[in-house]
Order: structure tokens, then C-alpha cells, then sequence
DNA sequence: GTATGTTTCAAACAGACGTTTGTATTGAAC
DNA sequence: GTTCAATACAAACGTCTGTTTGAAACATAC
């Protein structure tokens, strides 16, 4: 315990607790007492309740972001010439994820839950900080989706990439229930892994589906 | 005001607020105090503040459901033999969302964000509500997806309208911070209708992709 | 005008919240 | 053994929360 186990028991439960409950909704008591230490221990190691947010983010993002850079670098490196295809550039992604060291058997699950989470609660400063910390990563992911699909407009790639990120973080953020739920209705099992492997050709084949027609949608008429 | 305008004032304000700011992170004097209310008014018209939030899901969702089941009976009558197809399913769908009549000219995407965020934040009784309310015309829905795409094995189907439903909800959850980047950063402005344009082809193009085969992905090695 | 039922209002309630404080307790350095 | 910084702890802080209360204001009927 050369500099005290009590940070890490801080950020366990704090992660597990955030992704049952959300931010808002889960106290520093119920943090502190569910790791067993004392109500103002994450004041004095973090300094606040929103520095402990945005740490649990941190401990996972930071060496995930390296893994994806490295694995980035592999693939440019194999393809000298021609662009990483779309397939290429998403499964560098889905592997970095599926081969980050967990801390426990549903790692992934509960991060992606959180990603989720930092979208949709309304927490300014989480998203600050995650585009201070991140956005090289992540502008290079978009940049690789950029010239995996020319044929995209701007606008057209820029929504679609919304599109699989919402059916990403939604999925993976309630992978538990859903599975449980297929277990029980069509007695299948099924992995993350292997959510992922469906996952991935669903979102290939939307972002690059037939470009939309500017469709009109009539007006509402009286009743 | 036969029955006082309280009721709709707090509704109106409650709406907003969730939408903007989340449940929990919403309290009853904020809503009473953008309705100019009292703020016993709420827990004297409405029971609780979970009472008021099922009532604010009610009063938009009772009549689009009902116009949803004209438009799927419709639909049903035009086509008499053969079952309707994903694409007019989906968009019987939206073009009874865009139909609706609306308080005012955001009242779509306000509750599309809400509709996000009773899946997202862990509202229990919220659930509860909408299932037991609503959960047949739910149903009807996915039994005509489950029609319109024989092709797919129950377990696929199972995991891309989940996929869907996350692309839906995530992006109309946040679709107003969505907006706001788009217009910053490529100066292009966008209505919720133009977003429903370009989430259907996406949404139908993933879920009738080439049904995925069984891929296995490398354990993680040893670093 | 008096009675009756409904709606508003100011005030208070009890509890939970994030944070701060002052004091123990620890473990190494001298 | 003393000193000193780091950590742990119990207790309290002030503020905010949803909810309740009891009296005032209002409308309607007799």
C-alpha cells in the first residue's frame, strides 16, 4: 500500500456507481461507503466531486487512447498508400476496446456505459475536460472515417458518425440487460465480443448507405 | 381558464426544464418559478414530482400513439397482401412524430430529448409508466419490422433494432448540442426533420446489412 | 349573506447534499 | 524520542431538496 489503496477503492466505486446510477444521482456517501472509506476522503484526494468524475474517466481513457494511437500507427504503417478502408479503421477500434486489460470481466461494458452517460447528463465540465484531454485521439479517428468515405458530404458523414456513436454507446451501455434479456427469450449467450462482431457491419452498412434524398416532410393538415 | 391554466403552466415549465437540464438535476422551484407558480402547486395538481414527470410524458404521448395506430392501420389497409416494408414502416413512423401538432416550433426535438432521457437516466418508475401505458403500440411496431425483414435470424434482428433504437435515441437526446456544433463548425442549419431524413436511410440500410458472420477476435496478447 | 368546496400562498418541515474544519493517527527522517 | 508531513476520521457547516401545513383567497350554490 505504498501510496494507500484508498484512491483506487475511491474510483472502483465510484465507476460501478456512476454507471448503475449516473452522475447526479449517486452521493459521496454512497461512493464512500460502498469503498469503505471516509465521507471526506474524495475531497481531500480529489478536491471535488466533479475531479472525481472526470479521474474515473481518466484511469480508463488515458491508456486506452495510447493503445488506440499505437494501433492507429500500425495500421497507416500496413497500408502505405491507400487509406485504411472503413472495415479496417472500425475493427483497429473494436480490437483497442476489446483488448484493453480489464479490471473485471465487464470492463468494456460499464465504460461504454459511462461514455454514454457523459453524452447524455448534462455535465459541462466532463466535456471539457474530455475534449481538452482527448480530442487529438478522437479527431484522428474522424479524420481516418473521413477518407474512408469520400463519397460522404460533410454534413452527411458528420450526422452518420452521431448515428454509430449513439448505436455504439447505447448498446454497449446496456449490453448487460440486453443480454440477459436475449438469454431468457431466445436461450442464446452471447459475449461482447460478439456484440461487437454484429455491431460493426451494421454501422459499416449505414454510413455508407445511398446518401439521403432532401426529402419533404408535409406540413401537418387540420384534423 | 374553466379549469385554471396552473396545470398547464407547470407542465409547459416542466417540460422545458427536463428537456434542458435532466430530471434530477431539475428542482420544483425551478419549475415553479419559470411557471410563476406556487410551488405547492405541483405536489397539490400532480401528487409528486414523479407523478408530474409521467404527466409531462402523457400529455405528449397518449395522442401521438394514438396517431401512430391510425397511421399503422393505414398502412396496413393500403397493402393488403404483402406485409409493408421496412421503408414505410419506419417512416409511418417518423411522419407521425413530424405531424403532431406542436406547443410550439422546438416541440418535437424537446421530446425526442426526453423520450432519450427516460432511457438513459435510471428513472425506474418512469419505466414502469411508459411500458405499462404504452407498450402495445410498441409491440405493433416491432411485429411489422419483424414482417418487413424475414431474412434476419431472431438473434440479429434482436441486437440491430437494439442498434437502432440506440442511434435514435442518443442522437435525438442531444440532437440540440448536435445542432449547435454543426452550425459553429460548418455554418449549416438543421430541423429535426432534416435529421429523421438522414437517420432512416441509415437506420434501414444497417438493419438489412449482410447478416454478419461469426468473426473471432484475438485474445488479448501479452504486452 | 352564509355556507361549501376548490385553489393559492407563505412558511416551515425533515432529510440529503457537497464541502470544510479541527483533531487523531500514522510512518518515516532526523 | 522528537519532528513533521501525509492521511484518516467524526462532526459540523450552510444550502438545497421534495413535501406538508394551515390559513387566506376565490368561486359557486343556496
Amino acid at each position: 500500500m505504498a501510496q494507500s489503496d484508498t484512491v483506487d477503492r475511491i474510483l472502483d466505486a465510484a465507476e460501478q456507481l456512476f454507471a448503475e446510477r449516473g452522475f447526479s444521482e449517486t452521493s459521496l456517501r454512497m461512493i464512500t461507503s460502498k469503498a469503505s472509506v471516509n465521507l471526506a476522503a474524495v475531497n481531500y484526494h480529489f478536491g471535488s466531486k466533479n475531479a472525481l468524475i472526470q479521474a474515473v474517466f481518466a484511469r480508463f481513457l488515458t491508456p486506452f487512447c495510447q493503445t488506440l494511437e499505437t494501433a492507429f500507427d500500425d495500421l497507416e504503417a500496413s497500408c502505405q498508400e491507400a487509406p485504411p478502408t472503413l472495415d479496417q479503421s472500425l475493427w483497429a477500434l473494436t480490437e483497442s476496446a476489446v483488448r484493453m486489460p480489464q479490471r473485471n470481466e465487464q470492463g468494456i461494458s460499464i465504460f461504454m456505459r459511462l461514455l454514454g452517460l457523459a453524452y447524455t447528463q448534462s455535465q459541462g465540465h466532463l466535456r471539457k475536460f474530455l475534449e481538452q484531454e482527448y480530442s487529438q485521439t478522437f479527431g484522428r479517428f474522424m479524420a481516418l472515417l473521413k477518407d474512408a468515405t469520400p463519397q460522404l458530404s460533410a454534413v452527411d458523414r458528420y450526422w452518420r458518425i452521431q448515428f454509430m456513436l449513439g448505436a455504439t454507446a447505447f448498446t454497449m451501455s446496456s449490453s448487460d440487460a440486453l443480454r440477459d434479456i436475449l438469454q431468457n427469450k431466445l436461450g442464446v449467450e452471447t459475449t461482447v465480443q460478439e456484440i461487437a462482431a454484429r455491431l460493426v457491419p451494421f454501422l459499416a452498412a449505414g454510413l455508407q448507405a445511398e446518401a439521403a434524398v432532401p426529402i419533404l416532410i408535409s406540413k401537418p393538415s387540420v384534423a
